[in-house]
DNA sequence: ATATAAACCAAAAAGCAATTGGTCGTTTAC
DNA sequence: GTAAACGACCAATTGCTTTTTGGTTTATAT
């Protein structure tokens, strides 16, 4: 009825139209436009020929659309680069390693800030049950909460978020031949004495103290490491 | 205050026989046992006292809870934060911020000590793409780009991985109506000199001044938004 | 005093209806 | 005759409500 005259394609001027109303309307903040049966109905054309339209902007790149979500301008979001695996297929021990000590003892600074008494008795009870342990997997076990503790303790989900993003990619790096020993953890292993410094100073309250007694723990167990790597390939 | 009294005589009944209960009865896959006012209505105890004896145990590591989900045998699930719509659903603007503000001074005290000479003169670029920034839209281009490129500067793929997922957190959280103004960015920013100092910093290694510099920009960020903020709810 | 029962709370889950892009079949128009 | 238009349907997704669940408080009774 309204279009009596296909004298070109229709296709193209439909694209044209849509790019003029994309140019002239105030898209949301998230850049999403009106779904395919309103905009279809304010644009006066069929979804058929809308659709058409927009596969070109899709194929442009200009928008991107996702059943049950809408359609959306600009580029589709990149989901989930935060891939353990692929972060740690392209990672290594020693960047893990790295990479805490840069960040842990940063999260260890806030968590002096905002932790709560509870969480403070938490970080107590993993230091009596690591002391306890009887085996390196339990240690590892009260040792990993203890650092968990911490970084809960920042009362930030996003921190504890990537927090946990490490912590996986560090268990999921391949650490190689040099894992732990099958005897019990000594008395005198030094994470103890170096674990109760970190909860003293956030107990404290004392942000430099706790970042540098985290970062003191961290460079201990990265030179332990790098010991035992020397001694396995000594040991070739 | 907290454990004066032993209290033996109540409550070690009910831990017994509650772990005569979990040794007997036939656990889901999910070693998930039944809520509490079921339990306590099958052991025949009262749930205050039913949850003295799970308090026992979920201290001694034997079991973890959870509001709404329920009561778990084993150990809580290190549950892997990988993904970034779930970050961003428990996140929020304000932790962002913080969140930045404890991870980008230390991975720009990184890069100070790890960036190439090509790694700086990229910066440098962009610092001279975003003066010449005629909208917003290009202006966050670039401001986005320098500091993807610092974490670059890291050579730490990690690093770069948990910057990434930090960064595609703070798109992804909903900022509200506090979006960026149409006009174009004055030569006066306040950015424009902060970024300066932070690259020029890294440019003459210094990682404490390099920490400091991002520290400052983050934090005068940081209070732009929040005075955002209040015109903002002033309007309403 | 202490334990108990009940009520309430917020987080999480489960269920349900509405929305939305994608697809197919039939009808309509020129 | 051919292509557009229309309608129906599908599965993914969202938004909402209701239910469940551990945690907390309050009043009551023993």
């Amino acid at each position: 009825m309204l279009n009596s005259h296909p004298d070109t394609h229709p296709a193209q001027g439909i694209v044209t139209q849509l790019r003029a109303y994309l140019a002239q309307t105030d898209l949301p903040d998230d850049g999403r436009l009106p779904p395919e049966r309103e905009l279809s109905a304010a644009l006066g054309v069929s979804r058929t020929e809308l659709r058409k339209a927009l596969d070109v902007l899709e194929a442009e790149g200009q928008l991107w659309r996702h059943v049950g979500k809408g359609t959306f301008m600009g580029s589709r979001p990149l989901d989930t680069f935060a891939d353990i695996a692929a972060l740690a297929r392209r990672s290594n021990p020693a960047e893990v390693m790295r990479a805490r000590l840069v960040i842990e003892p940063e999260i260890t600074r806030a968590a002096a800030f905002t932790a709560t008494p509870a969480a403070i008795s938490e970080m107590r009870l993993c230091l009596t049950r690591s002391r306890q342990a009887e085996t390196w997997r339990q240690y590892e076990g009260w040792d990993t909460r203890l650092h968990r503790t911490i970084a809960e303790a920042t009362q930030n989900s996003l921190l504890l978020g990537l927090f946990d993003t490490l912590n996986a990619v560090r268990r999921a790096v391949t650490w190689g031949r040099l894992r732990t020993a099958p005897v019990r953890p000594l008395p005198t292993h030094h994470s103890f004495a170096e674990h109760d410094a970190i909860v003293d100073a956030i107990e404290h309250r004392d942000m430099a103290g706790a970042a540098a007694a985290m970062r003191a723990h961290l460079q201990t167990v990265e030179r332990k490491l790098l010991e035992k790597q020397m001694r396995a390939a000594n040991e070739d």
